[in-house]
DNA sequence: CTGAATTCCGAACAATGTGTTCGCTTATGA
DNA sequence: TCATAAGCGAACACATTGTTCGGAATTCAG
């Protein structure tokens, strides 16, 4: 590991102790001082890692690797390859995941994965003959709109279903018009 | 119209202020302090008309009225009846549906957007012959998803679509798989 | 027009949170 | 072992919140 082991169990406290407090309260109603009380960490000691509260919530982001570029290929004719195995990675963080991307989050993370998302999906469906337009950008914007919906109802406890069927409702309810759409350019 | 006209007048000098100082700076960096100095208030009138600042973010809901329980029957086989006449009304509202439903809005409002608009469309599928279930749930979600997604990228003028546009976007990415599950209940 | 009621003002206040500084102590790795 | 790096925590200035209160101004009813 890298540096002083000091400092990578600073870190990690800070990041545990926000992500505890972001599931009691709610992002919005952590403070700094809630943080380092959890943490059990000086005040000059967070600040000497951190810049504010935001700075810690979006350091965890490094461990949502999931958002990896798609292991590229898969079958030919397959959509959204993605699906699938990022809800099962989910399903593995889910702690963590709940706390960042729920509505408790607040806000932040669930704007950075609907933007990495977005690239995702754009690539894709250009990979399968689609031309870049303004009408393509809409059309992704639907697609991402409708999985980071499921995936935040999931997290919110809005729903009981399994990966495999959050996927199978997320493929049912946009691929026909997609496919649709794409035979059209 | 009811009440003192210094009420009035009070509460809607508080609420322009706070629509203004969102779209500069954005919900959660606006204080009640600027509310005040930008409505030219006394801070204790300011707390004898709101509690805080979501309570004057919320007061506005009542003029986005365009979350009417759609015109009732309309077509028989037209679905998604609510979407061009709320996209319609929200051009003429730009600034402040700008303010309440885009990034910088904060979220709150999204959320109460959300879930009006997933009654709205669970019971038109329901009326379109769905059986409730969880299954439709996840439809309703994805549904919703795409829409507020589309409404959002707009608002923070990612799109430059007119509401025709936004309206046939909406329905090409998620009529045909609506459809596809509906004939499947 | 007048007067009582309502509303507004604004200053002051306690309470809480933020981000920084500094001298001292402790843990780490070479 | 020992120089270095990290942590501690108290104290600080500052910002924001939400409340209180007496006096000034506006409004509406009669």
């Amino acid at each position: 590991m890298s540096g002083d082991r000091r400092v990578r169990r600073t870190r990690r406290m800070v990041q545990e102790a926000l992500v505890a407090l972001i599931l009691e309260k709610g992002y919005e109603a952590v403070t700094v001082t809630d943080i380092i009380a959890r943490a059990d960490v000086g005040r000059s000691t967070f600040y000497s890692h951190f810049t504010d509260k935001q700075d810690v919530l979006l350091s965890n982001l490094h461990d949502l690797a999931f958002l990896r570029p798609a292991p590229a290929g898969g079958e030919p004719g397959r959509l959204f390859a993605f699906s699938l195995p990022m809800l099962e990675h989910v399903r593995e963080q889910e702690r963590l995941v709940r706390a960042l991307l729920g509505r408790r989050g607040g806000g932040p993370v669930h704007a950075h994965g609907e933007r990495l998302l977005a690239g995702l999906v754009r690539d894709e469906l250009l990979a399968a003959g689609a031309r870049a337009s303004a009408a393509l950008d809409l059309l992704v914007v639907c697609v991402v709109g409708a999985f980071m919906g499921l995936l935040r109802a999931w997290v919110d406890g809005e729903t009981a279903a399994s990966p495999a069927e959050l996927d199978a409702a997320f493929r049912a309810a946009v691929e026909p018009g997609v496919r649709a759409v794409l035979g059209r350019l």
